[in-house]
RNA sequence: GCGCGGUUAGCUCAGUUGGUAGAGCACCCCGUUUACACCGGGAUGGUCGCAGGUUCGAGUCCUGCACCGCGCACCA
């Protein structure tokens, strides 16, 4: 018999293990590409193979959803690395604006009773970088104790100054391109957050609402109908369809009212967009608020565009309504119309209110002079193709190919209702855009131009500064040796609920400022549920921490459980039960390493056996390759318990010529093994006697890619 | 309104180019004959949502329908 290490006596401890395995592989060094040695065979790593860590929030602690992330992008990381690819994983973490800024005010408030004005801009957010920079630990402690291959020489942070300068380099570029404008048009005003926020931002909520059927005075001809009533002293025009009879004779003629105490002057005009099925047929057309309103107006060159409403969604207008909120409003009006005569009737209707999605406050679509991204203006330096057309031709020529097809078609979808990106938001976390003022006069410039200029207020849009993300790591806008290998990234990785937010503006900038696409590759995962299906979430308390799991069972076993059983872009699920299965692997694992390691190495391979293995290899190789890692680990899975474990080693009893087989099986077992489960591989491996690390061995298959 | 998923064992889900229905969990029975009780052996369990069609053959392809979920737009 031979010697079993003294720690095989005892069952597989991931907590003694795992934490010193991380460290040995860091202190390797071999995250980092520059640093990883050829394969052992002496085959020299050529070909690059490089992701970007999608940078979660700052504000969170990690949770299930980015443990999958992270669980995914490490199996792949560390299987293209065994295949001798100079293999790059780059580590972040995003700023987040909004939710950022929005939590450290909120903490303030409630520890202090203090507001953000009541601090100041400076003070406020050196009050966010403290809050950044210690929640930045904590989140890199975790992405650490998830075994997360990741090279953190060249870890990166939304708002340190690389990525400033990428940022400040990218809106010049866009600038006098023509790309970004500032402009006086509708915007998504979230009087809660006291910010604008883009269309996909929002999120819509069905509601029961009260549909008003009304008259503006006695001698008006056309009955209009509203969920709003309160946006009607907004009114500068009522719109029919070209083709509805009830209403013909009365198209091109205006008329006067005074509407609970505003005077109105209405023309009414034919528009196509008006449904006649809809209310009367008839829309009264508010064009300060409301995005389709506005388009009417431009269409029917109606200047009047009285904003009635303010950013405390408060009325603006003379006579009882003034300083009313919305809803308050909605009801005066009511009652002024039935105390005129004026109300014809009412009845009830779903509706599809607007919310932002941080705050929850109710979108009040305002006029304001915002900056805008034109994504339907041609770029000479990229042969007169828009914003939108470079993103979709990107697709349409699969430079860009999506593991699940089924998401092209929702990308095309978005890109053909996208409107112009507003990219400024009025906190104070985040870049400022680059746009100084002085006596009527504008400048664009990253510095201050000189004394009197002023710089404008507003920040840019979060999403702006990731849609860099692929290059601006990567060193951009400097022509570095990385941004040469490893761009475009091979594969983006990532959820698809950021689909639009993220991955369409990294095809955008990309395709604008490189000229070339940011990835290869898009895989998109799905959603973490819990057992029942339910989204996770604090309120409902279902929310099962990695890190605890991982105390409990081992992280091997929380990867495992994260990852079988889920189909790229399909939502899974996950539960404590599955995690515990899973950890009864690591153990056998450890036994049948116990059990192998007593055998003498003797006798011949047994060339049946080896062929069995190796087509088994080769089927979960081809698995990986189609990205379906869910199934490779699952064939994986069962050719080592069902096959190796409970048929060949119970065979091999008392029968001396299986020793070099069963050795074989075990080392090329471990090695298929390992991007799924690393630290228990490893650290059997490691106890094998084997010299270096089971990390930077070769892929146990010669099928190239 | 436009579009995308899903519907397979009690539960959660696989099923890759059409060829006799699979796994895990749960449940039930047996087993401590030394790698492993964090285990081993065995059993039960499905007219694959419904209706048509193509085919020698359909869970798989086509058409229609139902229900569940999701995205986008509209919502006056």
């Amino acid at each position: 018999m031979a010697d079993v290490p003294e720690k095989f006596l005892k069952p597989y401890d991931p907590k003694a293990t795992e934490g010193a395995i991380y460290k040995q592989w860091e202190e390797s060094g071999y995250f980092n590409p520059d640093k990883l040695p050829p394969l052992p065979d002496g085959t020299p790593r050529t070909e690059p193979f490089s992701i970007v860590l999608p940078p979660p929030n700052v504000t969170g602690t990690l949770h299930m959803g980015s443990a999958l992330m992270l669980a995914i992008e490490d199996t792949v990381v560390r299987y293209k690395r065994m295949r001798g690819f100079k293999t790059l994983w780059i580590p972040g973490t995003d700023s987040a604006a909004i939710a950022t800024q929005a939590r450290v005010e909120k903490d303030i408030q409630k520890a202090e009773g203090k507001s953000r004005h009541d601090l100041g801009r400076d003070e406020l957010l050196k009050r966010i970088d403290a809050f950044v920079e210690a929640n930045k630990n904590t989140m890199i402690g975790q992405m650490r104790a998830m075994g997360s291959s990741l090279d953190w020489s060249r870890y990166a942070y939304t708002m340190d100054a690389p990525r400033y300068a990428a940022v400040m380099e990218a809106f010049v570029r866009m600038y006098n391109a023509g790309l970004i404008y500032r402009a006086n048009r509708i915007v998504n005003w979230d009087p809660k957050g006291q910010t604008t926020i883009s269309d996909d931002e929002i999120v819509h909520e069905e509601r029961q609402a009260k549909l008003v059927t009304f008259k503006y005075s006695k001698d008006f001809p056309v009955a209009v109908a509203t969920t709003r009533l309160e946006t009607k002293v907004g009114d500068t025009a009522v719109a029919v369809h070209p083709d509805d009879v009830r209403y013909k004779e009365f198209v091109g003629k205006e008329y006067d009212a005074i509407f609970c105490g505003v005077p109105l002057h209405i023309k009414i005009i034919a528009d196509e967009s008006v449904d006649p099925a809809f209310g009367t047929g008839a829309l009264g057309v508010t064009p300060a608020h409301s995005h389709t309103d506005w388009d009417i107006a431009d269409r029917h060159n109606i200047a009047a565009r009285p904003q009635v409403i303010n950013e405390f969604a408060k009325m603006t207008v003379d006579g009882p309504l003034n300083g009313k909120k919305v809803a308050e409003a909605r009801e005066i009006v009511l009652e002024w119309l039935k105390s005129e005569d004026l109300f014809v009737k009412e009845e009830s209707t779903l509706q599809n209110v607007s919310t932002a999605e941080r705050t929850g406050g109710i979108i009040e679509p305002l006029p304001k002079l915002q900056w805008w991204i034109d994504v339907d203006r041609p770029i000479a330096e990229r042969s007169n193709k828009s914003l939108k057309e470079l993103m979709r031709d990107a697709v349409a020529s699969k430079q860009v190919t999506f593991v699940s097809e089924r998401y092209e078609r929702v990308y095309y979808n978005w890109i053909d209702n996208l409107r112009p990106w507003c990219i400024s938001r009025q906190i104070w976390f985040g870049h400022r855009i680059p746009v100084w003022y002085k006596d009527g006069e504008t400048k664009l410039s990253v510095e201050s131009p000189g004394a009197g200029w002023e710089q404008d207020q507003d920040v840019l849009d979060t999403w702006f500064s990731s849609g860099l993300w692929t290059f601006s790591t990567l060193g951009w806008p400097a022509q570095t040796a990385d941004l040469k290998t490893y761009h475009p990234t091979a594969l983006l990785e990532t959820g698809y609920d950021i689909l639009f937010f993220w991955v369409a503006r990294m095809i955008l900038m990309s395709t604008f400022l490189l000229g070339e696409v940011p990835f290869k590759q898009v895989y998109l995962h799905g959603l973490v549920r819990d057992q029942k299906g339910q989204k996770i979430s604090k309120s409902l308390g279902n929310n099962i921490d990695p890190v605890d799991m991982a105390d409990k069972y081992g992280m091997d076993a929380v990867r495992v459980a994260l990852i079988a059983g889920m189909a790229p872009g399909t939502d899974s699920k996950v539960s404590e039960d599955k995690i515990r299965g899973y950890k009864h692997f690591a153990n056998k694992l450890w036994n049948m390493a116990r059990f192998v390691l007593s055998q003498e190495k003797s006798g011949e391979l047994m060339p049946e056996i080896v062929k069995e293995f190796d087509t088994l290899a080769t089927e979960v190789t081809q698995h990986i390759e189609d990205y379906r890692i869910d199934m490779a680990i699952e064939k994986v899975y069962h050719y080592v318990w069902d096959r190796f474990a409970a048929q060949i080693i119970e065979e091999s009893k008392g029968k001396p010529e299986y020793g070099a087989t069963l050795y074989y099986l075990l080392e090329n077992s471990l090695k298929l093994l390992h991007p799924f489960v690393p630290f228990v591989t490893e650290e059997i491996w490691q106890s094998m006697g084997k010299n270096g690390l089971i990390m930077v061995e070769a892929w146990p298959t010669r099928q190239s890619s």
